[in-house]
DNA sequence: CATGAATGAGCGTTCATTCAT
DNA sequence: AATGAATGAACGCTCATTCAT
């Protein structure tokens, strides 16, 4: 179990901090490992290079979202609420994870090829419980069954996404859990009167 | 006007060929310098920095991208006719211009946070063009007039956005222009049956 | 005497495997440590440092090479057989003791100045036994009394590790103790005619 | 041709001094940098990497040495001399050039099986010049016909690398070029009286 | 005696930018 | 305007050595 290993997750929490504050690029091992309060030698102790930390970072706070958002809408029975909680708990835990938030919309992004592979591996369980929503809802006759099912989760994800990262760049200006309602009104009825 | 400046041009469609093929974090000046035909300090005489020869990459396609969606979109007279052509149009230069694709939807954004800002500064007018069509379609009450104009055009832009960005990272293996009609018709009437 | 504590030889043992089969640069204190059954920590309980342990792996293996030669020297009586022997055997033991002869000749080398001195230190008995040999020949008028005792002895000893170098380095492709006579010949005959 | 680019012969200069002052392993490529008064970089534009340094700095006075001696041969008719040409001119060159005697017979040894392997491409044409003379010798009757040309190449190089690297090590105690006549004495008569 | 987790100094190489020509 | 040789700061990673247990 890595998670009882101590520095393991110092490093993980400093690697967040780090590139919530300086960015991605510059994000320097020596800045990890100083903010972790270990020697640049220690983190090569737990990950195998500086790529390594990157994507345990993700996946182990992913990990934590994906499973916060599948409990909430486990505890939901209607698929309308389910998709609700969904969105809900999307933004409040970027909402209040300040640095996740900064993380996962803004840096992360910006790695090279092999990274974003590893990233959209780890995000691929998060889109399975999209589509599982989905598809629960067209059995139940609550969305419409010609649905393209891929098109209909790129459409969640990327509002989703589209909503945090514009919260994210105004800093916050405004409460993201706030949105949620009309967010959902807006997956579901779509823009168009009737 | 710089375009008239014939390495003005040179260097930047070099720039989006080598971004396309070899990356953000591969495009060296000195590559890009090689297949503009000019010395690498030559880029130095038309461009602040690497970072401009970028800006200025993203702000010319852009441009171009943006004057197009808008001529055809004053081709329509129906606000929904409108938005269908501004998700065709998006989805068919995208396609049509394979560099344009990769450097907008992944390289791009492999940007430190200066860089981002000034992308995000270039796609303004673009959002100004969909939020333009949104409220149009208010105003005809052809869309709800109860609409947070913020989240639909996040809703919007957020849903083209990942439609292409999947479609790029699976290697265009389908067809992106056909998706058109489907997204039209989830934007406007959303998941819900009736 | 520190040989009959057993982790002292097992790190040298191991020191030897790990210098012979990976080369000098890539034997690293944890490599040996490793092979040797032992804790990185408890080489430095036996040896200085690291250079310490390969003065060590020298020492002691040429200890052994050195006492077999003079052991054999010792049971001739005649002078001329007693070079014969000395070449012979030379060849032999590196002909029998693969490891040895890669760390002698070919790895031991790639190091610092310091441990070359050492190194050479090591050698001097076997210069010694060499020198005594061609004082006895001399002596007994079966070699002749005009020579440069120095550079006889360096031509022996080059001749022999040139002739052993290009061995190891031809991979074993021929047999090496079957050299022998040609070599005493020659280091006794020289090239001339008559 | 490479050799009237100054920064070029700068940095070959520079190597081999740092090598012959600070050994292999402590020659950093800044440090020859800064001795050949250019800048870490400039390296990489004459030199693929540091080893690329070091070989061309092996190969190109290997060149010149090689150069000299065999014209000092074509000067001689008889094979005799020619031999005594050669350990002379061996001998004087390495007594001349302090710094090149250092990197050739010391520090050059101490680098990895590629570099090595690197060296005894270069090596090989003066080898190939041994056997010329060994071989001329033996067509013409003055040396014995009954010759394994392999060994006494072996003996010949062996023999002059290890009297120049005991005068090394010895720190020029006494003059190289002295002991060419004794040495090309041993060599064609041997040890032995008669 | 023995361990092995932790340390941190050290270095080869890249590449954006400059500037003498 | 154009060149391209030269610059030098910056950084990920290794590994010999230490020391608390």
């Amino acid at each position: 179990m890595k998670n009882n290993k101590p520095k393991y997750n110092q490093i993980i929490e400093a690697a967040v901090e780090v590139i919530a504050e300086n960015g991605y690029h510059a994000s320097q091992v020596s800045k990890i490992a100083k903010k972790a309060g270990v020697a640049d030698g220690t983190i090569y102790l737990y990950f195998k290079n500086k790529e390594d930390v990157l994507i345990s970072v993700f996946t182990e706070k992913m990990g934590q979202f994906i499973k916060r958002i599948t409990d909430s809408i486990n505890e939901k029975e209607d698929v309308r609420e389910k998709l609700f909680v969904l969105i809900e708990m999307h933004f409040r835990q970027l909402s209040e994870d300040r640095f996740l938030a900064i993380v996962t919309q803004l840096e992360l992004r910006q790695s090279n090829p092999d990274l974003r592979q590893q990233i959209n591996k780890v995000l691929r369980p998060y889109l399975k419980v999209i589509d599982g929503v989905i598809e629960e809802g067209i059995q139940e006759d609550v969305f419409r069954s010609d649905l393209n099912r891929r098109l209909v989760r790129q459409m969640v994800f990327g509002t989703l996404d589209e909503v945090v990262t514009n919260w994210v760049m105004k800093e916050h200006k405004y409460d993201l859990v706030e949105q949620a309602p009309e967010v959902h009104a807006l997956l579901t009825k779509g823009l168009s009167v009737s």
